[in-house]
DNA sequence: AAGTGGTCTAGACCACTAT
DNA sequence: TAGTGGTCTAGACCACTTT
């Protein structure tokens, strides 16, 4: 939030950001209704004494954050909240894989079976090609929050398996240290209802219902590494968005 | 993609987005790999005969993707694919709320009611206070996707109550032409085992898991305005996400 | 014709990292 | 010291919309 109006230029936060920030906290205050429009870009140049590029510069942030739009030759105008293209994120997935130390993880099973109809399919293999079926318990403070469970192509001389197999190695995934080899992957969420196996696993009732968090990975061959799938407590996880104008300020200067 | 590896002037993509393709195709191909460094910008205005500021912004849009991470002094550099700040789309919510002509709004009751303790606390009222609810039913292709119930403050002299309480009047928070008057709103997604009667609604059995979309929105004056959720059918929707390098090439300048 | 957003230039200066 | 990313300038030109 910025309290004056005026950029300062002795200031660590570069014009650009501060720009965003009064330009947000105006609208955030009703100054800028959502329909009306922005001061053109000229304006702002000479409102604030910076370039056209600084201010284009905090426009499209705005823009990217789906706070404005723009139409060429009309002007930028207050965006009215809208719903169809929120992105979801979740807090507790951050926590709990941002290297967070009391996270263990727990090594149910490991082995190699033949795949089925499904698992082939998935990976793009053939039926009763061999695989690995990697088990495995993540633990938040002594407490199960998901159980997972992972296919992996079975290649004695390809490198992720036996760096995949490493309990450690999941973490690599979710911090960013994870496979070099590993180009793309495509991640899906569906409401889940628990077995009794896996309600156990989470010591958790059936009732509870649960996140099924499917996962697929494909080297830089475009081929199918690993597929598996995470279940997820309901009550420690959840997936939450804002719109509209909110107080995410200084959330922008930390990213860059 | 960009099948040549020079910045075409007289293309109508600006040259920054056939920057960004060119970039992400080399590193789709694995010519840059996780952990690999990028030419250096200086380099790259040579290359390709672009500005600095042209780079810049190229790299930009590559380090918002999430696809590189830039230090100073040292480089720009292809980041490993990491999970614990992805973030969820729906492509059937996209579909459903994006003018469809086929989604249909059925309005099942619209009555006024007392708060009881839990809905007083969401909307930050005292117990006992008239509030409106309204319950829908959102149909796709004549098939019920969603069940809509939903509290809304009383309060005969404001606007927002009139327009909400029409079928249509949902339709505008999801496509951007709804109410100037909503100033942000919180939205969280969780798993829900349905009741008889939501099921029954839903023409699913109570086996089948779904979705369940709360959510709140505000007025300029930060009071609560409304809070519901929606329940949806698993087999409708689906939220996703990619990570990693994949083709997301043209999506950019669409959004532009 | 005047005003708007959108792209781009060709530098400048700074902060940081490596050697 | 040399190279790197990061910010910023003061214009230019274009495409578009409104009057």
């Amino acid at each position: 939030m910025e309290y004056n109006s005026n950029i300062d230029r002795k200031s660590f936060k570069p014009a650009y950001i501060q720009l965003v920030n009064i330009l947000r906290s105006q609208i955030d205050s009703g100054k800028f209704r959502p329909g009306g429009r922005l001061p053109s870009e000229s304006q702002l140049c000479k409102s604030y004494n910076v370039s056209p590029m600084t201010v284009r510069r905090a426009i499209n942030i705005l823009l990217q954050e789906g706070v404005v739009s723009t139409t060429q030759g009309r002007g930028t105008f207050v965006k009215a909240i809208e719903l169809h293209s929120v992105k979801f994120g979740s807090r507790e997935l951050q926590d709990i894989f941002s290297g967070n130390i009391d996270t263990k993880v727990k090594l149910l099973e490991v082995k190699i079976i033949k795949a089925n109809a499904d698992i082939a399919l998935k990976l793009n293999i053939k039926p009763d090609t061999r695989v690995i079926l990697i088990r495995r318990l993540i633990m938040k403070d002594m407490e199960p929050v998901f159980y997972h469970q992972e296919y992996l192509i079975y290649n004695p001389t390809h490198p992720t398996v036996e760096s995949e197999m490493g309990v450690t190695a999941l973490y690599g995934l979710f911090t960013g240290r994870g496979e070099a080899s590993l180009k793309r992957g495509e991640i899906s969420i569906k409401p889940a209802i628990l077995s009794e196996t896996e309600a156990h696993l989470l010591l958790v009732d059936t009732s509870l219902p649960s996140f099924r968090l499917e996962h697929i990975f494909f080297d830089f061959d475009n081929r199918p590494i690993s597929w598996g799938y995470f279940l997820c407590r309901s009550d420690k996880i959840s997936f939450n968005t804002r719109v509209g104008s909110g107080e995410t300020s200084d959330i922008i200067l930390e990213n860059q």
